[in-house]
DNA sequence: TCCATATATCTAGATTAATTGATATATTGC
DNA sequence: GCAATATATCAATTAATCTAGATATATGGA
């Protein structure tokens, strides 16, 4: 992942109605959850929640699609591990033996081998 | 970790100066690099840099200990762990099938199963 | 004690983000 | 075409963040 998609990822997640929002997305994959149930569900005004599911799209977390009048949105778990490998590959990659259960995986999987020395 | 702690772990990453810091403070693992040559490093004032240290070691990302005159900064690697933890927990963890590479060792560690059906 | 070095804190200005009422756009059914 | 529903966009306000100059605090050496 490019560095400045990793920033976008984090800034959009490091949002308290973002991450729960994106929670409850991940919780209903794969059928996906329509723009005014999450404004509902998150008790926001739906412009609200609007402007906030743009944030997750533009950062490629969430997807919408139309659905008859609804969007119906769905979290994009791929961006989720497409983090997770950036996460590894930069910090414990780099230091396998300080990363406790996650270590032997690290260990086995070239594509999370460190570039750095 | 607790949900709070999340966010401030995103959001304290979500920044570019913040992202770089960091991951200069991973690579220099386990010497750790002084407050003033991080802000060398990144092109910053001390102060600006001293205050996106404040951010990272209120998030715990990094710890600062006096060495002489100098604050020595390190990566707290275990709170990458962590966040990594609950990530494929909260997403991975609950949908195993979309994950990579990952997918065994998430299948192997009962600290990472997920909780959501 | 005095000076130099290293970092944090204070302060203020500038920028960006979050929220929400009002409005526009798109879809469905009559 | 018209009304109803669902969502996005616009506009304005408020709040938070980023940045950096000036200053305070702490350490080490002469």
């Amino acid at each position: 992942m490019e560095n400045t998609d990793v920033i976008l990822v984090l800034a959009a997640l490091g949002q308290p109605t973002r991450l729960e929002t994106f929670r409850h997305l991940v919780r209903k994959e794969p059928e996906g959850i329509a723009a005014g149930e999450l404004a509902r569900l998150m008790a926001v005004p739906q412009n609200t929640m609007s402007a906030h599911l743009a944030v997750l799209a533009r950062a490629g977390l969430v997807r919408g699609e139309r659905q008859s009048r609804s969007i119906v949105y769905r979290a994009e778990l791929g961006r989720v591990q497409a983090l997770v490998d950036y996460l590894l590959k930069d910090c414990c990659g780099g230091h396998p033996a300080l990363c406790g259960p996650l270590t032997s995986l690290v260990a086995q999987d070239p594509a999370l081998q460190s570039t750095c020395p």
